[in-house]
DNA sequence: TTTGAGCGC
């Protein structure tokens, strides 16, 4: 018999598929940072599954899942009125390592023809609206599936979400998505296997863009209205019109002034041709004119403008809350003689402490915990590692990330459920 | 060639 095409997947990193620079002048691949993560949400035990055929009922799903672990519930979301499914479902275990594991063991398992796409629950729509870590990979071989490109990709951090575009036979289009859950691993991934070839054919990989965003970038790329700032205040639109023209042919340049006639310092030139407005910009920004540096750019309207810095501000926003999570230690077991500055000092050696707290009751005496803020997850872990059980003024300090409230909620749910459990264990032995 | 969709009682 002959023998069977071997498959041309190499695993060569990290589980992944083998990815190679292309053959001339192109970097090397450095060994491939690990970091993964398990993706475990912490005390989160919902599953929510997508992508699902509109023929997927709460049954199919129960079955699937429950080869795995045991599993509680399961809702297939529906149209109010029709009934119909929206495509998409939530799958409910006992505990969070059980919705981990059923992930880890289903993701992209084909349901009635289509692979399901698994995520922990996450109620929270802003990562998702953001667009933040969310990373977009052309040319994709035919051959390279969702699980191939998630192995490619999962070596870089947190993959929160992944897929490759098929068409109506199931063929891949040759292009795909993965959502990071960091945006530095998306950064990190763009930067290793850009123009890297995977199966053979370079692949290009960039931020997501979306469509209607990337057909305003182009049109960004076209104009023919110049800004410019920082202008002497004596510029007259006469010696402004003077110091663009010979870059093309001008239909108006014009300095904004006030109401009194005083100039505002910054004007507008405008262009018969975009070649000309980009010819300008590329000469004239940071161009010394009388001893002022100025700005010279695509005027933009105000409300683009405004968007742009919503944009930037949003971001800050969103990677400022992703570097203190996990900053945070709750400290317990502390001696009464230890105040806020003993405590700052006990974990300055870790990092920076951006705050410490100790919680005291109606007398201002301690109550023996309290909470300290690091500047990072990482400052925080290596103090947790180092402090926790070590000897402080005769007593084991505890050390654990502090959880936020509604987490702890969420602890006090499972404590109901246990006791529960053992009642109604308890009650079943009384019986028999 | 190719730039998604998306979170409950």
């Amino acid at each position: 018999m002959a023998a069977t095409a071997p498959l041309q997947v190499q695993h060569s990193f990290a589980g992944g598929v083998g990815v190679t620079p292309p053959p001339s002048p192109a970097p090397a691949l450095p060994a491939a940072s690990g970091g993964g993560g398990g993706g475990v949400s912490f005390g989160n035990a919902s599953l929510y599954v997508g992508d699902l055929d509109a023929a997927v009922d709460e049954g199919q799903l129960y079955d699937m899942f429950s080869q795995v672990a045991q599993v509680i519930s399961v809702r297939v979301c529906r149209d109010q009125t029709r009934r119909s499914s929206l495509g998409y479902a939530y799958v409910n275990f006992i505990n969070p390592q059980d919705a981990a594991n059923a992930k880890e063991l289903l993701n992209f398992t084909p349901l009635v023809g289509k692979p399901m796409r698994i995520m922990f629950s996450h109620r929270d729509p802003s990562l998702r609206k953001s667009g933040y870590g969310n990373v977009f990979i052309k040319n994709l071989d035919s051959s390279i599936d969702n699980k191939a490109l998630y192995d490619t990709f999962a070596t870089f951090g947190t993959v929160l979400s992944c897929k490759v575009a098929i068409d109506s036979s199931g063929q891949s289009r040759g292009y795909g998505f993965v959502q990071f859950e960091q945006e530095e691993a998306a950064e990190s991934a763009i930067k290793r296997l850009d123009g890297m070839l995977i199966n053979d054919k370079k692949v290009f990989v960039g931020h997501f863009v979306r469509q209607q965003e990337r057909k305003k970038d182009n049109a960004h790329t076209i104009f023919t209205n110049v800004y410019v700032k920082n202008l002497p205040e004596s510029t007259t639109d006469q010696e402004l019109n003077e110091l663009f023209e010979k870059y093309g042919t001008i239909t108006s340049a014009i300095v904004v002034k006030d109401a009194n006639g005083k100039s505002k310092c910054f004007g507008f030139v405008n262009f018969e041709n975009p070649d000309s407005a980009a010819a300008a910009v590329e000469k004239l920004n940071d161009f010394t004119f009388s001893d002022k540096v100025l700005y010279v750019g695509k005027a933009q309207k105000k409300a683009e403008r405004e968007a742009e810095l919503r944009n930037k501000f949003e971001q800050e926003k969103l990677k400022k809350y992703e570097k203190l999570q996990g900053a945070n230690l709750y400290v317990k077991n502390l001696d009464d003689s230890i105040n806020e500055d003993k405590l700052k000092e006990t974990f300055s050696p870790f990092g920076t402490v951006a705050s410490c707290k100790i919680m005291r009751d109606q007398h201002e005496s301690s109550k023996g915990a309290g909470f300290v803020a690091l500047s990072s997850s990482e400052e925080a872990k290596k103090a947790l590692n180092e402090m926790n059980g070590k000897m402080i003024e005769g007593k084991p300090l505890y050390v654990a990330i502090a959880q936020r409230k509604d987490q702890r909620r969420s602890w006090l749910q499972v404590i109901s459920l246990l006791l529960l459990c053992s009642f109604l264990y308890v009650l079943s032995h009384k019986q028999s």
